[in-house]
DNA sequence: GATGAATGAGTTTTCATTCAT
DNA sequence: CATGAATGAAAACTCATTCAT
C-alpha cells in the first residue's frame, strides 16, 4: 500500500501482479458466492482496491471469468512441468493425481463446476474449457503412453476411462458435504494400472447396443 | 410426451399441466442461455404467456429452478418405477443406464451442470440435489445387492466406484462438443458387471498415500 | 350463496347490499394493512367473491376508498338522526361524543387517518372529506346554538375550539398503543359547557402575534 | 436553510449533505404526491441524480420515509435546543408553538398526516413516531413544571389536554384548504396559561359515564 | 351474473461500467 | 494511476384491471 512498494510492483510485472490479485480475489468470491453472485463490488473488496481499478486490468466482469479459467489450466501445466523436472513420469502421473484428485479441496471443485457451468453460456469460457480438456487429454496419454508395461496397453482408451471418473471426483466433492474422494481416487489408480497393463477391463458384450 | 397427450393436459389440466408447461418452457431457456441469462421475460416468450402468469405456478424465478430439479429428480424415480413394472431388476438397471447416460441428450446434461452448479449458491437447490443424490444411492445400491452373483459382491463400494463415473460422463456430455458415451458406458457397465461378481478392480496398494 | 338467496338479494336490493358487503372487507383489509398495502385480490378473499365481481359494484379501487368515506360520512349523519328521534338535542350531542371520541376504536381511528391521509392524493377524496367536514361543523354548530344556556355562547367560535380537539382525539388513538380517550373527552365536554354557557376560555393576550 | 449555506452543503458535504439533498427532494415528492404515488424515479429526478444513486444513501424507499420522520423528529428536537440557548423556558414554549403550529406550512402538515398513516402499516415508522411523541411529551411536561405558577399545576394533564389540540391543528391544517390555525393556537395558549395556573378547566361531571 | 386466469404496465432494486477528480 | 460516486439499463416481481367461460 505504500508508495514504494506500489513504486516497484510498477516497474516489474506490475500488472501481472496485479492480475493475479484480482484473480485469487475473484477466486475467493466466486467460491464463496459463485460468479453470478459475486458483484465488481465485491471482487474490488476483496482485492482491497477501487471497482475501477479492475478494469484496468480486465475489460469486463467476463474477462475475469476467462483470466480465472485460463489461469487454472495454466497452472495445470505449471504443476506438471515442476513434477516432471523434480521426478520421473511415473512420478508427475501420481503427483498431479494426488494434487488434483484426492487433496483437492470443495473450493477447488466448486469453482471448476462454476467454470464449467459458464461454460454452457459463455462462447470464450466454453473455448477455453475445450483447450484445457485436450491439453489434458493430450500429457495424460502420452504419459500413459510412455508408461505403458504392455504393448496392449491402449493409452488413448485408458484415457476415455479415465477422464469422466476424474470429472465425476471434483463433482461429488463439490455438492455432497462429506465426500471422501480416496475410495475413487483409489480405483482411479487400480484402472490405470490396469490399462497401463493392457488388461483394461473394457467393454465386453455391450447390452444396451442399440 | 406425445403431442395429442400434450393437447389434452393443455386443454383441461389445470394447476399442474400449467407447471409442467412452464417447465417445459424454463428447461428450454436454462439450456439455451443458463439459468442468470434467462429472464422471466424469456420465460414468459417461450411458455407464450405474460411474466406476471408464471408467478401464479411458481413464487419466484428460484422457485422454478428448484421445480425443474424436483421434475428431475421425480422422473427418474418414475422411470425406475416403471422399468421394474415391465420387466426385472437388471433390466430396469440396464435402462437407466440407457436412457440416463448412454442416450442422454447434451439439453439434460446442460440442465444438470445448472443444477449442480446452482447448487452451491441455492440451499434449496442443494438440498434437492442432496435428496436426489441419497435417492439414487440407496436404489442402486439396493438393486445391486438383489442382482449381486457372488457373496463377495460390495454393493456400496461398487456404487461408490459407478458415481463419479456416472456423473463424469454427464459432464464430458456437457461440455465436450463431440462426446459420445458408448464407450464410458460399456466400461460403466463392465464396473457393474465385475462388481456384481465380487471381482471388484479395487484399492490395492495406494501409491499416493500421504 | 345458494341460487334462490342470490336471486332474492339480486331482486331488490341486492345492488346496495353488495357494495356494504365489499366496504365491509374493504375496512377490514384497509385497516389492518392500509389503502396501498391492500389487494383487490386481499378485498375479494376478505368479501368471499372473486376479483372480477368486485368491479361490478365499483369502479375501480379508488371507487372503494371513496365509497368507504361516503359510508363513514352518511354513518355520522344517521347516527345523528337516530340519536335526535330517540331523544333531546342534548343527548344526540352527547351520544356523538360518546360514540365517536369516547368509544372510538382503533380500528375506526386507523380508517380514518388512512381517509385523511389518502385526501392529500385523491381529489375526490378530499372533496368528500371537505363536505364531511362541512356537514359536521353545520349539525354542530346549529346543535350548540340550540343548546346554548347564555347569550354570550358563540357555536362558532365554540366548534372552532371542538374541530382540532375532536380530530386530535382520533390520531392519538389511532398512533398511540395505550392511549385512553377519557381525560380528553372530558376535557371536550368541559369546554362545550363553558361555551354555551358563554365563558369560553378565549384567546385573551395572544402572545406570539406576528 | 439558506440558499448560501445550501451551496456549501453541496458542494464538500459528503454522505450526510447527500442524504439532506435527498431527503429535501423526497418531501417535496411525498408532499406534492404522497409516498405511494411518488416514485423512486420521481426523488431520482427531483433530486437531480440517477434512481440507483438514491440507493447509496438509502437502503430502500421505506428507508428514506424513516429518514423523513426521523430528520422531523430531530429538527424539532434542535429548534427547541436553539430557543431554549437564545432565551428562556417561556420563549422556547411560545416559540415552538409559534413555529410548529401557528405558522405551520400545509407541506409539513401533510408530510406530518402522512407519516401518521405510514405508521399504520410500517412498524419501523411507528417506533419513530411514538419515541417522537414520547420526547415531545418529556419535554413539555419538563417545561410546563418549570413555568407552572401554582403549586396546583398539573404538568401531566395539561400536557395530556394540549396534546391533541396539537394534533388536531396539524390535521385541519391538511385536509382543509382555508383554514387558519390562528383561533386554535390562541385557544391552546389560554389552556396553558390556565393550566400553568392550577385552574385548568377540567373533567367535572362526566356526563358520558358508562 | 360470477369467476379467476391472464395480462402487462409500472415499480423497486441491482450492478456492470464509466469518468471526473 | 487510482478512486468511488454516479449512471442507467435491465431484471424480478406486483397488482389493478379485463374478459373468456
Amino acid at each position: 500500500m505504500s508508495a514504494a512498494a506500489g513504486a516497484v510492483l510498477d516497474a516489474r510485472g506490475g500488472q501481472a501482479a496485479r492480475r493475479e490479485h484480482i484473480l485469487d480475489a475473484a477466486e475467493a468470491c466466486f467460491v464463496r458466492n459463485g460468479f453470478h453472485r459475486s458483484t465488481m463490488q465485491d471482487l474490488a473488496r476483496e482485492a482491497g482496491m477501487s471497482p475501477g481499478n479492475i478494469y484496468r486490468y480486465f475489460e469486463s466482469k467476463e474477462a475475469v471469468v476467462l483470466g480465472l479459467a485460463d489461469r487454472e489450466r495454466a497452472r495445470g501445466g505449471a504443476l506438471v512441468e515442476r513434477l516432471e523436472r523434480e521426478g520421473d513420469r511415473r512420478g508427475a502421473l501420481l503427483g498431479i493425481i494426488e494434487r488434483y484428485f484426492l487433496a483437492i479441496t470443495r473450493e477447488t471443485a466448486v469453482l471448476r463446476v462454476e467454470i464449467w457451468s459458464e461454460a454452457n453460456r459463455n462462447p470464450d469460457i466454453a473455448a477455453m474449457v475445450v483447450r484445457s480438456e485436450e491439453e489434458a487429454r493430450l500429457w495424460f496419454t502420452q504419459t500413459l503412453a510412455a508408461l505403458a508395461v504392455s504393448p496392449a496397453c491402449d493409452p488413448v482408451a485408458l484415457y476415455g476411462a479415465m477422464g469422466p471418473l476424474m470429472k465425476g471426483i471434483i463433482i461429488e466433492r463439490a455438492i455432497l458435504p462429506d465426500y471422501d474422494p480416496a475410495p475413487s481416487v483409489a480405483h482411479l489408480l487400480g484402472l490405470i494400472e490396469a490399462g497401463l497393463e493392457g488388461r483394461l477391463p473394457a467393454a465386453h458384450g455391450n447390452e444396451t447396443d442399440r
